[in-house]
DNA sequence: AATATATACAGAATAATATTCTTTTAATAT
DNA sequence: ATATTAAAAGAATATTATTCTGTATATATT
């Protein structure tokens, strides 16, 4: 069959590694910390880029300078036409809502959401979710405060 | 008094919203997009690293190539000293825990947890949880399907 | 109002990088 | 053995980044 192939090596670690501490690296520089000629690493991370690996690089924006001091987990129990995600992908279209995850156990989504304040949240589950008509239940859990907050994968190495 | 002081205008809102979408978009480009001279364009951005608007650029590396299958998000049940996060920060410093928010209610954290498995994640818990006293009790959720992961945050525009 | 002071930006010059192409080497297949 | 492929070095050129200078505009000071 084959369903996608990666196979990296430890040179393709390294580069993941340099790039997930900082996107902005140039390929020089990376280069000079892997004793690599230019023009091969520029190969290797197209090649990255083509084969899914790496999938996009983001700018990590500070919340508060936008004015999004709340952070919010929602669960959403709903009643999908079995086997669809039919909720799910309408939520993922909630421009504050960052994240939606299908959970195992009482047919829901997880979502985390981003918003200016309490009312801000209210609105959105009046607005938003309330015209979701398969959402049966929600329960909210309110982020005081975020100690930690990456998406940095855990890179093997070559032990 | 003063905190912190962005005070951002459309033209740094433009510079986010094109970092957001693509961090390594390169200074020229984002210059020619906006109309501006690539040396005008850099002083916005080392400024925006400087008042840390921009927190950081970051490579979103594809889960499955580096066989991180598994996702979950642990409720945690703790007993801090009050005040402190002690327990937090503890589980900050495990390098699968990719997030760790404090949140309201039943003096706990929700955690996101990458591994490569079931079995990583039972390791996790017995080994890297195990050791921290302080827990009282979790409760996991399993994610079937991710149908949204981003950081995007919703950028005002003038209007 | 008149004069400083600071800020944002353009434009030009130069340093550094990206990108492309060619060649070599090594690995793998035939 | 002999192709074939893949990876990478090295060189040449196209693009960018970066620094510096000058100018306009706004903001403050007296």
């Amino acid at each position: 069959m084959g369903k996608l192939e990666f196979s990296l090596d430890q040179i393709d670690y390294q580069i993941l590694r340099i790039m997930q501490e900082n996107a902005r690296t140039n390929n020089a520089d990376i280069a000079r910390e892997l004793g690599m000629a230019p023009s091969a690493i520029l190969e290797r991370v197209k090649k990255l880029e083509q084969k899914q690996v790496i999938l996009q690089y983001n700018a990590k924006i500070n919340p508060d300078a936008l004015d999004q001091k709340l952070l919010s987990f929602i669960f959403i129990k709903a009643q999908d036409p079995i086997g669809t995600q039919k909720v799910g992908l309408l939520l993922a279209k909630i421009p504050e809502v960052q994240e939606v995850h299908d959970i195992a156990g009482d047919d829901g989504y997880l979502i985390k959401v981003r918003t200016n304040d309490a009312a801000g949240l209210v609105d959105l589950m009046r607005n938003a979710l309330g015209k979701i008509q398969e959402i049966i239940s929600t329960r909210t859990t309110i982020v005081l405060e975020t100690v930690k907050e990456e998406q940095k994968l855990v890179i093997p190495t070559e032990d």
